[in-house]
Formats: C-alpha cells, sequence, structure tokens
DNA sequence: AATTGTGAAATTGTTCACAGCA
DNA sequence: TGCTGTGAACAATTTCACAATT
C-alpha cells in the first residue's frame, strides 16, 4: 500500500519524502493544490480527480498525479481522492496543520501590510514579533504586537519559540537583519528586500521580489510577446 | 537607441529577441542582472565578467553567458561586459528604460504598501491612479492620489495611458477587478489575491502569492529538507 | 591569459500511455 | 468504465567544454 520505500540520502535515513529529490515547482503546486481543495470542499465536492484539480489551476492531470505520487498514493483508482483526506495529507507534507511562530523585522509599509495579512493567519503563521530599529517605533504597539528592538531579537526568539523569520527592511539594512536572525539560530526566511542575501547551509531563504514580477510584464509588454504559460 | 526591430509575431519575421523561445527562468535572472548591474556600476566596476554577475548571483557564470546571448553578443572576450553599457541593454529589453503607468486596484494594506514603495517608482512603475468600490474611501487621496471608484477603471485607464494594472484585493473579489481590467484593455495584470484568476489570450497575468513562499518555508521545515537551491 | 559565445552533453522536469484496480 | 500510479518518452533547461577573440 504505502508505497515508500524508504531510503538512504547520503547515509542516515531518509523520510518519507525522498529517493527522489522533491523539485521546487512540486512544492509550489503542492500549495496551489492546498488552496483549490480547501475550495472544492467549502464546495461540496467529496471526491476530486486529478482532471478536475487540473482544468481549475491550468495543469495537466498527469501533472497532478505525478506530484501526488511522489509523496505516497491518496487516490482510488476509477474514483479520484477523496477531497477533505487528500487536503488534510498535503497540509500535512507542507506542515501547515501546525501553527508558526512568525517574527518580522521592519514595521515599514511592507511590514505593516503583512501583519494583518488574512491569508497568513488562516495557514497558521502567526506575527507574534515585531523587530525594528527606530527608537520612534519600538515600544509602540501595531495591532496588538509590541514593536521590540532588533537587538533583542535572539532573546525574543528563544521566548516565543520562534521559527520563521520575515525581513521587510529596505535593501541596505536586509543583509544586516538577515545575519541577527540567522546569529539567532532561525533556519527560515521570507525576505522582501530586493536584494540577494547571503545564509549560510542549512538555513532556507526565499526572496519575494516584486520589481521582478513587474518587470516581467514589461518584458512581456515591451516585446509584444505572447504570455509565457505559467 | 531603441534597437527594437519591429517584428510580426506568428509568422513573418522574428525580432532580435526570439526565434528561440525565452524562458521564463532567463527573464526573471535578467531582472537579477539588472539589478547587480547597478549596485556594480554604484562600485565602480566599468567591466564585470560572467564569472563576477554568476559567483554574487549564487549562478553558474555559464548560465550568465548563455541568458545574455539569447538577445545578442555584448561582452568582449577575454576582458567580460562593459558594466554600464549592459544595464542599459538589459533595461531596453527588460523595458524599464521607459515609465510604465500603473493602476492600483485596491486600497487596502497591502495596496497602500505598494504605492510607498521604492523599487517600483526607481525602475519607472508610477502608479498614478487607485481604485476602490468602498464608498468611505473614494474621493479621498492617497499619498497625492486621488482614489476613484473602480467604475470609472475605463476612463481613467484611457485618461491616464495606463498599462499595468495591480490587484490588491480580496481574493474574492480579484475576479471581478481581473474582469474590469481586461475589460479596460489592460494587457499586463500583476494579481497580489491568493486565487488563480482567468484572463483571456494576449494579457499577461503574473500573481505574487505571499502564501505560497512562506509554505515553501514551513514545507522544509516540516521535513528537515535541505534547501533545494534556488 | 582571460573570458566570451555556443554547440553538444547532461540533467531536470513534464507529458504520454497504459497496466492495475475499484 | 473511469481514473490512479508510474515507467518510459519527450521536452526544456542547465552545464560542459572548447574554439574564437582580445
Amino acid at each position: 500500500m504505502n508505497s515508500r520505500r524508504a531510503k538512504s540520502d547520503g547515509d542516515g535515513d531518509r523520510p518519507v519524502i525522498s529517493r527522489r529529490r522533491i523539485s521546487e515547482s512540486t512544492i509550489r503546486r503542492l500549495s496551489i493544490y492546498y488552496r483549490a481543495l480547501s475550495a472544492l470542499e467549502g464546495e461540496g465536492y467529496h471526491t476530486v480527480s486529478s482532471k478536475d484539480l487540473a482544468r481549475r489551476e491550468k495543469l495537466t492531470p498527469a501533472q497532478v498525479r505525478k506530484d501526488l505520487s511522489f509523496f505516497g498514493s491518496f487516490g482510488t483508482r476509477g474514483l479520484g481522492y477523496p477531497t477533505k483526506e487528500l487536503k488534510t495529507r498535503i497540509a500535512a507534507i507542507l506542515g501547515v496543520d501546525q501553527t508558526w511562530n512568525v517574527g518580522l523585522i521592519g514595521a515599514g509599509n511592507i511590514g505593516s501590510a503583512l501583519v494583518s495579512y488574512k491569508e497568513f493567519q488562516k495557514q497558521g503563521f502567526v506575527i507574534n514579533a515585531i523587530f525594528d530599529n527606530d527608537q520612534r517605533k519600538i515600544g509602540s504597539n501595531h495591532k496588538g504586537i509590541v514593536i521590540s528592538d532588533i537587538k533583542d531579537l535572539a532573546a525574543e526568539v528563544k521566548k516565543r519559540n520562534i521559527q520563521i523569520v520575515v525581513i521587510a527592511v529596505p535593501a541596505a539594512a536586509a543583509q544586516q537583519a538577515c545575519d541577527v536572525a540567522v546569529e539567532a539560530g532561525i533556519k527560515a526566511i521570507l525576505n522582501f528586500a530586493p536584494i540577494n542575501l547571503k545564509v549560510p547551509n542549512g538555513v532556507t531563504l526565499r526572496t519575494e521580489n516584486m520589481a521582478m514580477e513587474i518587470e516581467y510584464l514589461s518584458f512581456t509588454l515591451t516585446n509584444h510577446m505572447r504570455p509565457i504559460p505559467t
């Protein structure tokens, strides 16, 4: 049943997920499936086929099945996937079946927007600490969260068991903020500054570069191109 | 020197850029090179090699050369690329050598943050219209830009020659906002709502999904994985 | 001596196509 | 019959490796 052939991945044992390295695109699509399943569940579908998911998200059915197959066999031949259960499984794979404590560095425009961003909260990402280096902001209260001095980051990370740090400071200050987070033992960083940060091995960094996306649009407009299907 | 050699798109001749389809990843990296070159120029480098660029952005030299080669031969063997000129060339390719008029739909948290986002302005993306459907917001002034009723979007698009629309409304309202933009003739849309929007052929849509990025982090933390190099 | 530009090779990712099951 | 799960075929992307050039 569980076609999981435990595999060794270098040396020791290796988990569930593996033998083959899961690609970044597969993980991204898992997020997509998760959101689609939430919607489908709300629409009353008890069962969903790879075709349904594919049509809804503009992918191919084979792609959906292949992605899911890396993690196990969740479907029933002839029937499809049980909506609710598949959603639960994907939530477990993505780790959104738990709460993550998130620290935010930077209480500026983007930072403020993120504190109110519903989608984070809905998925269990709870911002419970905000850091800044502006003395005028420190000590003040933002949506019920006190803004701390970035100097106290390590202490707060420990005290509040913060696992993820979001960087929302200007580009010039971003590497320093990143270093502070790494120094405090953080292993996952989401960066909104338009700059390539350096992190040591073992720390996962994702950079959300909004300028890059709008430049892509400008490229297609400039070159009269048909959009490259995403 | 607008090096844009007009091209027909389907049968006839094909431009500079092309004959081979430029991949999305190449375009993204062009944005990266552009930013790196701006920095290098500021640091006083007159010349830069593919190796320099690669090291700086954690890519391979071959990748840099291959990407650039799709658009022409900008370098000198033995020497490298002229920093300033390469930057100018890439700016022309990306279309950031001109000003783009951007309309923003949604005057909420994310929308407000975008209006103040320096990186957009720096690259020539000027938000000069804001739309909302909340009567309390309409008519008020946000950073010098009057908030208009979304009903007037088509008229404003025409009047202000708006070429790009940014959607920053809740997921439930996003498709409708998108339809309005498409109806007004917009060909490039940047969407911040966590939902897969439908657009007709000929319209380029990019979706910036912040939840997806943080879920990726949660995945790596959950699975004790080494980060997949980006 | 150094570095580009680029075919060819290697790798990675996607789609096909079909056996296996419900 | 319908749809999953998956190896094999195919396609796209990246890296290699080297001739060309300064």
